[in-house]
DNA sequence: CACGCGTGGGT
DNA sequence: TACCCAAGCGT
């Protein structure tokens, strides 16, 4: 080995020693982590219950998912449970958190974990396999709850890494040399506790805007903080900008007070999920022409008008009530105003029915 | 491999 | 206010 690697590897061992002290000293209570005292009495965490946070921390903050990780092991405690129960449960019990097709991935994955004995895979390529489990949530799995050596590169640990080497090039570029330099750091014992402790370092000290530098632990080792801006890192190649979507909602009020829904295609966006009748969300706003486009005709009052923020394009859609009095339409069903709340609504649709009936969607005794 | 895919909080 | 972005995955 020649002398400078030997060098890099020393520097790359003392960072992971300062991660791994640090993490100690400050360890988060989360409800899917195990204590200290049980970690250090030898107990591993459930692979279950990584697992299902690993999927719901996708693209989601620790504050968001905390509620819907409860909510979840307390219906279904285990994998088995979880694949005996129905998937328009699951999608319920989801319904807020975003990103539908990990719900639908979810169950997928649990039912294949169960059919073949309840066990997950303790390994990151048999992990990779199942369903919504990609090259992060293998990774961390097989880290966290079986104590592999794995590469853990989440956002956190871009952010880290691009800043402890200054690395300019921009991220989806640089990805490769940054999962080789996580590889380097990945230490022979506690692999799991490394990764949670860039990731907790990232979320906490090496945060994206105002960086708390002098709290970090590798602010030794940190290149981009000689530079005087460690804020610059990771680069970012611009983005495209958000086009808008316009389109109207149809809320329609039986005299019982139930609404009529129906439920989206499995595919695509808000996809298993359910909404009130629209239009399409490209239609443009013609006056009178929007109130043509309900499912049925009716005395429709325009009630108000929602926006609301996707990934890639913004939407305003609106809105329209009606008193109705009638079946049904192919496709649709009635949800009585105590079901409301425990419908698969994504947040846009709880929106709508907000602006039509306010309070309809707050979660209320039958 | 670039894009589609939610939502809420921070600045 | 209007961005920015978060413990990514599937196609």
């Amino acid at each position: 080995m020649a002398l400078h690697e030997q060098t890099r590897k020393a520097a790359s061992e003392d960072s992971a020693s300062r991660l791994l002290a640090w993490y100690d000293a400050h360890h988060r209570e989360l409800p899917w982590r195990i204590t200290p005292r049980a970690a250090a009495g030898g107990a591993r965490p459930d692979p279950y219950r990584i697992w299902l946070s690993e999927v719901m921390l996708q693209q989601t903050t620790v504050e968001a998912v905390k509620s819907y990780f409860r909510a979840f092991v307390g219906k279904w405690p285990d994998v088995k449970a979880l694949a005996a129960a129905p998937t328009e449960d699951v999608m319920k019990a989801w319904a807020g958190l975003g990103y539908y097709s990990r719900a639908r991935n979810l169950k997928a994955c649990a039912d294949l974990v169960a059919s073949q004995g309840g066990r997950f895979p303790d390994n990151e390529g048999g992990l990779r396999e199942l369903p919504g489990i990609g090259a992060y949530t293998a990774a961390a799995i097989a880290a966290i709850a079986f104590d592999r050596p794995a590469a853990v590169v989440d956002g956190n640990v871009e952010r880290v890494i691009t800043r402890l080497y200054s690395i300019a090039t921009p991220l989806s570029e640089a990805k490769p040399e940054i999962r080789a330099l996580v590889e380097r750091l990945v230490p022979r014992t506690r692999p799991g506790d490394l990764a949670q402790a860039m990731m907790d370092l990232g979320a906490t000290i090496c945060t994206p805007k105002r960086p708390r530098c002098m709290l970090c632990p590798v602010r030794e080792d940190c290149s981009a903080i000689l530079s005087g801006d460690p804020e610059r890192f990771p680069v970012r190649l611009p983005r495209a900008d958000k086009p808008l979507r316009r389109g109207a909602a149809f809320v329609a009020e039986r005299a019982d007070g139930a609404l009529l829904l129906r439920k989206r295609p499995d595919k695509g966006l808000l996809g298993g999920m359910t909404e009130v009748p629209t239009t399409g969300w490209t239609a443009r706003i013609d006056g009178a022409t929007t109130a043509d486009a309900a499912p049925f005709p009716a005395d429709w009052r325009r009630t108000g008008q929602i926006a609301h923020v996707f990934t890639h394009f913004a939407l305003e859609l609106d809105v329209f009530h009606a008193q109705v009095k009638s079946d049904a339409p192919e496709g649709h069903f009635w949800s009585l105003a105590h079901d409301i709340s425990g419908e698969a609504l994504p947040t846009v649709m709880k929106k709508v029915i907000e602006a039509a009936i306010p309070g309809a969607t707050k979660a209320r005794p039958k």
